[in-house]
DNA sequence: TTTATATGTTGATCCAGATCAATGAATTTG
DNA sequence: CAAATTCATTGATCTGGATCAACATATAAA
């Protein structure tokens, strides 16, 4: 999905790579665990083959099972109402935890499917749980990551509750390129795996909004926007325009809009 | 701040009280957890005296040391824009833990202070940690509540998202309802310990239309308000206005409103 | 008691963004 | 290849709820 710095040509077949050869093992869960401990994380992991886009990985109430890692491409989650129409609630990139919310009674809450081609590995709940008795770092990084979720949400919370359109949009991108950026991704050029309509659904905005927002932002000189790929130009402003604080600095700038 | 059913005095001087005897360890940490080892959980809490109304329990940036339950009482946990406008992110009624969101590095992102007088017990993380290797059942119901945490941030992202004011307000009556029957307290009387702003701050709505919809849910004959004082007169027809299934049977009604 | 300070209600006005609508790519299917 | 379908852009209009404003009512302080 975005555009990889250091290229790396993989084949299919290979899908046992342990987590000692993961390119993500210092953003996933494997944090913390040391190099011999980290072999019997791998035992218990499953890396499955890959799902094309469209793909479900859970249904809404399907028993909870496993969690997910992300390994390439990417996931959105997604509930619905009783009438059919989805919130989308999360995009999942490499890396990134799945099916958290899960464990609480042991039913998934929500859906998930692949935005694009997208390969996971699956972590047995209960061999987890096992293991991160033995593992004291183990249990440390599953309630970091569990910790890290509920403040994503809470982000969200703010974004959604007291944001305009522009800030949240704004944010979106922010964020993107954030994560694309610790994943060795680049942070000014990416593609966008899900459609306007899921950003729009995500960020609590008509998709005419989204898209309308990203023409201003081109008018704008913030960014060149090319169907699905997106082009930072002016990093920074965006910043400005998604009304927090973010990029190191605490200078004190003028904000565009506000509510 | 509820009316509770059963009637019990508490000296305000017995500070110690042990989870055996607490009415809420049902719904709190321990469950789940043995009687025997209930006794060593109990050993690293400690009770602190009363938190009066305005009162910090901690604040944002503040070093996280423990998680708290709250023993009786509400707190209002928020976030703070670089302009000090504050986003409140949640309530805490008896039984809730706060803090979570501080484990992922160490600090918290949100402060939180009391609603009302309000008691709480600590809990050292270190501690708990510690134990939660030995007591599988109370590392479960770690995970159970953390993934709980992000569920209810999960429905709050829809709340948000797509649900109109009026949406918004009657599905928070109906989960505060939902809390306090929980809690063993009345389910259709209850005092709000929370003003009208941050009712509308937490909704996303100007504190105007939060008062507005009271109005109008009392003359539509859901409930009476009076002052911080809810009597809900019609649940069921309530539930229907939030626009969510609720309340067991999975009828389908007609919603009032829509987006 | 008066004075001050929060907090809540209600009315009038305005606007950001939803909704409706039409058209234009791009991708998939047969 | 055309036909169908999905996805994106852009314009025109409408509206839910924000904002501005005035006034109660409550609680606390003097």
């Amino acid at each position: 999905m975005p555009t990889r710095k250091v290229e790396k040509v993989v084949s299919l077949k290979e899908i046992k790579v342990a987590c000692q050869e993961c390119s993500l093992n210092e953003i996933c869960l494997p944090v913390g665990i040391g190099q011999d401990d980290l072999g019997r994380l791998d035992s218990i992991i499953d890396r499955k083959r890959p799902l094309t886009r469209g793909d479900h990985l859970f249904r809404i109430g399907a028993p909870f099972q496993s969690l997910f890692a992300v390994r390439s491409g990417s996931l959105k989650t997604y509930a619905t109402s009783e009438e059919g129409q989805e919130q989308v609630m999360g995009f999942h990139l490499p890396g990134e935890l799945v099916g958290l919310d899960a464990i609480a009674d042991g039913f998934h809450p929500l859906a998930a499917r692949a935005l694009e081609t997208t390969s996971v590995c699956e972590i047995p709940f209960r061999d987890l749980e096992t293991l991160s008795v033995q593992l004291p770092g183990l249990q440390r990084q599953l309630l970091r990551v569990m910790s890290q979720e509920i403040r994503d949400d809470e982000q969200n919370m703010v974004i959604l509750g007291q944001k305009s359109a522009e800030e949240r949009l704004a944010s979106f991108l922010i964020g993107l390129s954030d994560r694309f950026r610790r994943r060795g991704f680049s942070a000014t050029q990416f593609n966008l795996s899900m459609s306007r309509s899921d950003i729009g659904n995500y960020l609590g905005l008509a998709l005419e909004t989204v898209s309308r927002l990203f023409t201003r932002f081109q008018n704008e000189g913030l960014l060149r926007v090319d169907r699905k790929h997106i082009e930072l130009l002016d990093r920074d402003r965006l910043c400005m325009f998604s009304g927090s604080r973010c990029g190191g600095d605490s200078t004190h700038r003028a904000r565009p809009t506000s509510r």
